[in-house]
DNA sequence: TACCAGGTAAAAA
DNA sequence: TTTTTACATGGT
């Protein structure tokens, strides 16, 4: 099945996050391809002219893939608008055919983040690789992320034994079994939705504004308080200065309405230049 | 060996 | 109210 992808398109460049920092299992960069499993089944995406392939291929999967893929976001307008931004302009000029991957599933969103808090992204992916082994569906090469129902029953010591420090086990067993509706968040103000997640124990600011950006692709997300994010507008806008979260964020606005393709660009963009 | 890495909540001041 | 501290793993 052929999943066509607005053109210019890398798919390769596109992918990098998922092998970057070692894989958690979950979404596996395997022979050139990505492989995943959806509703139950492994599926594996690869580069073919004009987009991706799916094998095997379903609505079910197509319409995961593509929000995995990043097609929600409008990159047409994004780099209309970089045009005139005559920095953001060299970035997006020096990645062309990069495209955001998105989280299709809100509760591995979540989860993610809270692995990754404080912590370097290569020891969140190495723990996460424990947990997903431990509690998600081993597949062909692939695990499915762990149910949300299946993660409430697990406890705070195996989640030790995994590597998690005892505050983020508790944190996530108290969002799996909390009345956290993911569902209903998806129809929620960006202002609502950092409101409602913050006042879950374990998930602040930073987590919220990476679910905006990553498991709701939200135009505006901006995830001022990322190290990587300070960074890179550090590098790109303040001639390598460091900069308070507070700082970052107020320099935000001017990215308005693209904030989050923004930073993903100038995130990738750090990453090859440096 | 120490220190840093895509934070957060809770204790202490 | 604002500032400090503990946290656990993986890499350098």
């Amino acid at each position: 099945m052929h999943l066509p992808i607005p053109q210019p398109y890398d798919f390769t460049l596109s992918t990098v996050r998922f092998r970057e920092y070692g894989s958690d299992g979950a979404t596996v960069w395997h022979d050139g391809g990505l492989q995943r499993v959806i509703a139950g089944r492994e599926v594996r995406i690869e580069p073919v002219g004009g987009g991706v392939r799916l094998d095997p291929g379903s609505v079910e999967a197509a319409a995961e893939v593509s929000f995995l893929l990043g097609l929600p976001f409008d990159l047409d307008a994004f780099r209309a608008w970089a045009e005139h931004e005559a920095v953001l302009a060299d970035v997006v000029a020096r990645v062309p055919g990069f495209r955001p991957t998105l989280t299709p599933n809100r509760f591995e969103a979540l989860v993610i983040a809270i692995t990754a808090q404080q912590v370097s992204l290569q020891a969140a992916a190495a723990i996460r690789a424990r947990f997903v082994a431990r509690y998600g569906a081993r597949h062909e090469v692939a695990c499915e992320f762990p149910a949300r129902e299946r993660v409430a029953d697990a406890t705070v010591s195996e989640l030790r034994s995994l590597g998690f420090s005892e505050r983020k086990a508790e944190y996530v067993l108290g969002l799996a079994r909390s009345e956290l509706d993911l569902e209903r968040l998806g129809t929620l103000p960006d202002a609502d939705v950092v409101e409602t997640l913050v006042a879950v124990r374990g998930l602040g600011r930073w987590t919220a504004d990476w679910f905006l950006a990553r498991a709701l692709a939200r135009p505006a997300a901006w995830p001022a308080g990322d190290l990587g994010v300070r960074k890179a507008v550090g590098a790109f806008y303040a001639d390598g200065r460091s900069l308070s979260i507070e700082e970052v964020r107020t320099m935000g606005e001017r990215f308005t309405p693209f904030q989050n393709l923004t930073a993903q660009h100038l995130l990738v963009g750090l990453r090859m230049a440096g």
